[in-house]
DNA sequence: CTGTTAGCGCATTCAG
DNA sequence: CTGAATGCGCTAACAG
């Protein structure tokens, strides 16, 4: 049943402005509190939100606009949200576009009409119609993921957390070559001035992404060349942040190139592709498991001695392989932040511009790290 | 900024009426039309949804209350009810309950009270305060998961999935003793008739989750049963749905079961919690990773010969371990007629009550069924 | 085709 | 303390 405030008010035998202030602790008599809590106990009496909201300005909601729903990095982002949220009175509304940019602005609009009182993006690509909504929002809104200049936002050291891989990449290739001494000469192709042995692949992401696409395989890159070792164009690939995209493009890079011996993947989600490629790829004889000698970057997930890497440091994927060398980022702090940002721009009216860069923490797999 | 219809009706010299009709399709001349557009592209207006809706009590919009994010079957679900929503003009919007039921009334209400067309909630626990609301809310519902009397359902066929469970447990257990004829007579405390090598464990999950906590292990321990086998109060825990409480609960079971030989678990993420605990009970030795025989229920994690079971044939598990024998649930399919259902009693007032029961699919691991 | 009028359900003046 | 009145922003009659 759809009771208004008015038929409240009627069988209460008040007026809808005492029920009013009864509902939100204005003044009212013991005597007629008592009238009202008993009408609205019979009825179930619930106030409309929307035309309280319409009167108010003020939802004590925020919207989140996810590219997707089934991501643990997303999910702690989110966890670090509610966390705020919920400790300040406020609740939190998602909504997935499933990596569909175009949906993004579409969930965007929806939010900024809607009556939330801010919004939070976990950003993916920016595209101009993104910049032209953050501009003209009429409600404050937060980029988590990526860096904007056209809103507060916080995003992660993607650049030095591609670099730290990159020479951390090129320190095991090396370590890996001193170890095996078995010198082999015709396979020195990457390294410029070492004979490595066996070359780094690549499966990046969009270049649209800035943060994923951009900074984290330029850091990448930067990280192998101050170890004189250059990425070759043909043991690169582009994926989906899929598993699937992932799978495809690991079989595609491994059946084109023998001696690959290290697959650096642009986030643990195509790292655990390129492990079912690899399963894959070597079914025929039977898998060895991880290998631990004890090293640093020494998880092997065949007999391919083909090492996996990945970027985002997934539980799941540290659960049942032991863990690949990868990279945490601080997702729950940048949900927390964002979340504060956020909230101290609406309540507190906030106005100057704040940007946040979030550091990271190399992760070796297999051994946790002492420190 | 926050123009109103009336404003932009001023500057377009028309009445408020005018530009309704404008955004809304109605009759309007030419001339006028001119007008207004130029004013609505000048001033970026966007008319507010909230007060529309108001109005018209029409939100094009249904929300969806999940126990968690970062889920490959809620995602599978969600996708389901998203594709249905938008090939049909919605929007949906979610709210994540952290597992949390009093939560989960609290978005229920929310959603409620404010402007959605519809509810749809993916079940766990239906405490009395569930039942109340399915019962009054003001705004269809359709619960999707669970079986209730109280509303629109679609679930699943736990008991049946459990019971195909049990038996296939049971039966590779035979068959590795057969195949193994090294007669382990002290270990078949588990085997009422036949000698059994080793015993089966259970992870199961809260029995106030109906579909998962009581159905699903009542239909695996009926398959048991059917073989002769009898679950051992001992060899049983109680996790949460998480990796790391099928961590904790499966070490616990591996300290104080030396004899156990099949590791079962209610859901795929509690299996990949287990199987973690079963990387770590055996580090000391070098894993032997996924030992393919060939046949049925191969699936080995390490040289304890410890096999682990699932539910919900988790994609990720999948690919990094090559799989474990697990059910397929037609999450998506839930996802796809629980949407259905609820448009169809909102868009056609539909009033029968509907239950819906999804059927299962084995999957055996490692190798893919060929059916 | 068009403007005027009347609410949607609520919170908030403002006189009592 | 309390009720009557006003309007949040919009759409849906209603007479022009």
């Amino acid at each position: 049943m759809h009771m208004t405030i008015k038929e409240i008010a009627q069988l209460a035998g008040v007026s809808s402005a005492a029920v009013s202030r009864y509902l939100n602790g204005g003044y009212v008599s013991e005597e007629k509190k008592e009238q009202i809590k008993k009408v609205i106990d019979e009825t179930g009496y619930q106030p409309s939100a929307q035309a309280r909201i319409l009167r108010t300005k003020k939802a004590c909601l925020v919207g989140v606009v996810v590219p997707k729903i089934n991501s643990e990095s997303i999910s702690r982002v989110t966890a670090g949200i509610e966390q705020v949220l919920s400790a300040r009175g406020y609740q939190m509304l998602l909504a997935s576009t499933d990596n569909d940019p175009e949906k993004e602005v579409t969930y965007l609009k929806l939010f900024e009409n809607y009556p939330v009182d801010g919004i939070i993006l976990i950003g993916t690509v920016i595209t101009a119609e993104h910049r032209k909504f953050l501009k003209n929002s009429k409600v404050p809104v937060v980029v988590v993921g990526q860096y904007t200049k056209y809103a507060n936002c916080i995003y992660h050291d993607d650049y030095g957390a591609g670099k730290a891989m990159g020479k951390a990449v090129a320190e095991s290739l090396i370590n890996s070559e001193t170890e095996k001494e078995d010198g082999c000469a015709k396979n020195r192709a990457c390294g410029k001035e070492a004979g490595f042995c066996g070359k780094v692949a690549y499966i990046g992401v969009t270049k649209e992404d800035k943060a994923v696409g951009v900074a984290r395989e330029d850091g990448f890159r930067a990280g192998l060349r101050s170890a004189g070792i250059e990425l070759e164009e043909n043991c690169t690939r582009k994926a989906e942040f899929t598993m699937e995209s992932g799978y495809s493009a690991a079989l595609d890079l491994l059946e084109k190139n023998r001696d690959i011996s290290i697959l650096s993947c642009a986030t643990d989600t195509i790292a655990a592709g390129a492990i079912e490629a690899l399963l894959t790829y070597s079914r025929k004889q039977v898998p060895e498991g991880a290998k631990n000698s004890g090293g640093r970057m020494q998880y092997i997930l065949d007999n391919s001695g083909i090492r996996v890497t990945g970027f985002g440091d997934n539980q799941f994927l540290k659960a049942v392989t032991g863990g690949i060398p990868t990279v945490h980022f601080g997702y729950k702090t940048s949900g927390i932040r964002g979340a504060e940002l956020l909230l101290d721009v609406i309540e507190r009216g906030e106005k100057i511009p704040v940007e946040i860069k979030l550091g990271f923490r190399m992760v070796n797999g297999q051994e946790e790290e002492e420190n």
